[in-house]
DNA sequence: CGTTACCCCTGGAGGC
DNA sequence: TGCCTCCAGGGGTAAC
């Protein structure tokens, strides 16, 4: 479910909460996540304070730094994690993996399809986490533009919309906000990266920031000591042009809207107004 | 190297 | 009601 709005609503959602909070334990219930959880958290983060919640990409990073042997807890929610902040005590249900204790809260990792990811980076460069070292370019950074987006797909012959999801070029950017961005700058799904203009890489770099600042402006209104990720942001509040909604009128140009497969993923797009 | 296929896992929807 | 198939917001790895 979480894509990057998502994932940013949730680290909103949690600073005020969780910053200079020092944890008091860790349970881990589930170990076999998509990356075992190294054993030892418990020890090693107790005592540890919460300094900041950072983002890359689709990864949540904690930064617990003070108290001595500090690093950072790196999250990842996959397809159906979220995270919550529940009263201490709260009785677990089914796929509540992992809770970090602190003294007036717990923060509850949920993940029933266990590809999500918790992580440990022992010292203050967790960018150099072999989770993130090979990550591309943050989509929201001033750096991300048309012009960026043109010399980086120049040598691509794939479709744009697999090419936008690949996080080694661009992070955050997963199955539905990479069809909602296309729709929005008019380009084709299935045209080929190289075969952008400069112009209409300038469309599309435009369309996918305000894409991704809408949906975490619809979602971080609602987040207050629940912090959800199915579905609760994005999409679901701001109503999708195209995703899931094949067959259905275009909102744009009245044609139908069509959904394909591409590189095992459902594509919706509007074979009218998208080239 | 770039690109695609497959796999990890559970649950919900819909057909029969 | 149950059983079956297909599908789902991600991404790591293997193979072409």
């Amino acid at each position: 479910m979480p894509e990057l709005p998502e994932v940013e609503v949730s680290r909103q959602g949690l600073l005020p909460y969780l910053s200079g909070q020092s944890i008091v334990g860790v349970v881990v219930r589930t170990p076999s996540l998509r990356h075992e959880i190294p054993a030892g958290l418990d020890a090693r983060l107790t005592g540890l304070q919460v300094d900041g919640i950072r983002r890359r990409g689709k990864y949540l990073l904690i930064d617990c730094q003070s108290g001595g042997g500090g690093g950072w807890l790196l999250i990842h929610l996959g397809m159906s994690g979220s995270l919550r902040l529940v009263p201490p005590a709260t009785p677990a249900q089914k796929h509540d993996h992992v809770d970090l204790l602190f003294a007036a809260t717990v923060l509850r990792l949920r993940d029933p399809r266990r590809f999500g990811a918790l992580l440990w980076h022992e010292g203050p460069d967790v960018d150099r986490h072999p989770a993130l070292a090979h990550l591309g370019i943050e989509p929201l950074s001033d750096a991300f533009d048309g012009n960026w987006l043109y010399a980086a797909t120049r040598q691509r012959h794939a479709p744009i919309k697999p090419l936008l999801m690949d996080s080694r070029l661009v992070v955050g950017i997963g199955n539905i906000y990479a069809a909602e961005s296309l729709h929005l700058a008019r380009v084709s799904p299935l045209r080929a990266g190289n075969r952008i203009s400069r112009q209409r890489c300038g469309l599309l770099a435009s369309a996918i920031r305000s894409t991704l600042t809408a949906s975490i402006a619809a979602g971080g209104s609602s987040v207050r000591d629940y912090v959800h990720s199915d579905g609760g942001a994005g999409c679901f509040q701001l109503a999708c042009a195209v995703y899931g909604r094949a067959g259905e009128p275009c909102p744009v140009c009245a044609g139908k809207v069509r959904v394909i497969r591409q590189a095992g993923r459902s594509t919706f797009y509007c074979p009218r107004c998208q080239r």
